[in-house]
DNA sequence: AAGCAGGTTGTTAGCGCTAACATCAGATGC
DNA sequence: GCATCTGATGTTAGCGCTAACAACCTGCTT
């Protein structure tokens, strides 16, 4: 835990906002009508009404009745706050993932904010933006909220993101890391996939179909360890099966363009053996797929492409490329089914490790 | 002089993996180092650790540093519902969006977040899936938090949705609609462009072009109302100018198979003339492009494609599909400029009406 | 020497809500 | 008739934090 300031603006200890209504009572209340409010209108004690608002059959059906239209007629909002702060009990579940934009997640967390909305637990989301420093800060940003349950991506964390990991955990926060899958000593739930055996399978593809020349293009996010995992993986394979492969790094620019440049290059440096790309993901291997029909190349036949995740382009781009699907809703869907299942009863863990690993597989289309 | 009177050191006490006791004190307490867990460590109360973390200069340095070390030794985690609760100051600025996933709004997500990072104002991001019932909820499950100020998309809303944000605007919380900006007689600031304004400079653009058959493509959601507005003033401004037009829906279903199957439908009707087919995205735009390529078509000749948003799949296409350019970017941070703005000044209105009004503008690529 | 400004820390009293228990009717049993 | 139970509501005491102000230190006037 570092320490929240360091260098001290003297004068700058202003607080970031303030949020106050203009001209009020001596008091420091909202001004927005509490419980209290409600109480004083149905004439009953605020118990009463939070009583109601908690579990309704408790309260006898006359009062039932009043406390309701106190309800409407003040416009009572509850304080979330007040209520996790007296009540100790959240109905948050905090999820990091790094990269709200990119759809290849986006889909996880539906399907995750789906299983979790029928029991009226909220998401609050975060994004590190593929950064590992940027993911410690959110996540204590999120621990501060006292959420139920603590969603990360991935397996590679800070130090300090460990000790809050753990510590949440320890605390009886569990805490799930999704989109990964692979042996541990730790004692954290995973669900998700190898990475390693996606990049295995690539090349293996890849060689199946005659490819005797093959290239991964890793992503250009540096923090994107998945992607690089699965380079690895996809070099290691291929040195395996004697097929001569290099891994490049695609350029930082947009991920179609990226693709589109990355084959433009390689066929400036000539070869004769069918080539086999593989990509990160499908974005780079779609830009590739049109610079390729641009250029009048063979697809598979001189080229063979193969993309990563099975986004919709994937499908559209002519015979289709080739590419490797995911089961992105399923983690999003265990992920939740687990949660739930250790918030109601903290001591079993109801989703069992078999549920918890996806299976990788080939889609194998007109471009491979 | 760190003298701990209280010789309880909780957390040394505690075996190290151990699901939150239920044996603990009979208080309701968390378990988790609070303040005054700090500031029995540092020898110092309460009020001076909060002190030292909100205003470090008031403190001073070497209380500051035994402060300091307590906050690491107890790993202290903030409790902002606390903090939210007592200080009536909130960190929160509530954004409603119909869809995270959708890249169109991410971008503008990405750019007020970035715009509130500095200023230390987190965000809560809640999406409708695009219908006003759920927008309604979630703007209520946000109000709960007592956020900062409250961001919506678009200016239709539920009678509730409308009340909730009048009620808000009215207690001080600044109140804004973004991706639309449409004269109105609410005092609802608007920031956004006029959709309006993008259909006839859409149907101009074509027949400018030479399409002598217009069609614009539809959203399959209903409730994007924003993309039927489009349409609408493309339908008007097309008749004004007494080129035959039709506005027809999508299917629904994947968006470029969508656009696909738009194409495919309208070739099998036959037609001689010149034919102008404008979106409701660049994806179906995208899609029908694909489509007319497969089906040998030449674009633009008989087959004129304006999308909109101006994606990155736009520009990959061939020569590049035409789409109309919004600044999304811009949006998100000409909001989170006005609400910084009007946090720190109520009274006034830092960003100007003309500030909020962004520019749509016809890209012309190869598909027109 | 008393007074005073300015910096540093402590005290008190909540914020709005809820757990845990207390209370008090009316209904039930014998 | 009295003890007992059940159901409905009230009372008390916080949750962790912070606003407001009080109290206390220097060091420096006057």
């Amino acid at each position: 835990m570092a320490n929240p300031r360091k260098s001290t603006p003297p004068l700058a200890a202003q607080p970031p906002v303030v949020r106050r209504a203009a001209v009020l009572q001596p008091g420091r209340s909202h001004g927005r009508p509490t419980q209290a409010t409600v109480a004083a209108q149905a004439g009953v004690t605020t118990m009463t009404v939070s009583r109601y608002l908690r579990s309704p059959g408790l309260v006898a059906p006359p009062t039932a009745a009043r406390i309701d239209a106190a309800l409407i007629e003040t416009g009572y909002t509850p304080n979330k706050s007040a209520g996790l702060l007296a009540g100790r009990r959240s109905s948050i579940v905090a999820v990091i993932v790094p990269s709200i934009a990119n759809s290849i997640f986006s889909e996880t967390v539906q399907a995750l904010s789906d299983g979790l909305q029928a029991h009226e637990l909220e998401l609050l989301l975060a994004s590190t933006n593929y950064t590992l420093e940027r993911e410690e800060q959110q996540i204590r940003a999120v621990l501060a909220w006292s959420p139920a349950a603590l969603v990360v991506t991935g397996r590679r964390h800070t130090a300090a993101a460990m000790a809050m990991m753990h510590q949440a955990q320890a605390d009886g926060t569990p805490v799930v890391e999704i989109w990964d899958y692979e042996a541990s000593d730790r004692e954290i739930v995973q669900i998700g996939f190898s990475h390693t055996l996606v990049g295995e399978l690539m090349a293996q593809h890849l060689i199946g179909r005659g490819c005797r020349d093959l290239v991964y293009v890793d992503s250009a996010v540096p923090e994107d360890f998945r992607a690089h995992e699965r380079g690895t993986a996809f070099a290691k394979a291929a040195r395996a099966a004697r097929v001569p492969v290099r891994v490049l790094q695609a350029p930082a620019m947009e991920p179609m363009a990226a693709g589109r440049a990355m084959l433009r290059q390689l066929l400036a440096q000539g070869g004769q053996q069918r080539l086999g790309m593989a990509f990160a993901s499908d974005y780079p291997a779609a830009g590739a797929w049109l610079q390729a029909q641009d250029a009048g190349l063979l697809v598979p036949g001189r080229l063979s492409l193969l993309g990563f995740g099975d986004y919709p382009i994937a499908a559209q781009l002519g015979s289709g490329l080739s590419t490797v699907s995911v089961d992105r809703r399923g983690i999003g869907s265990v992920c939740a089914r687990h949660l739930l299942a250790s918030l109601l009863s903290p001591a079993t863990e109801a989703v069992s490790p078999r549920q918890r690993v996806m299976l990788p597989r080939i889609l194998q289309r007109g471009s491979t």
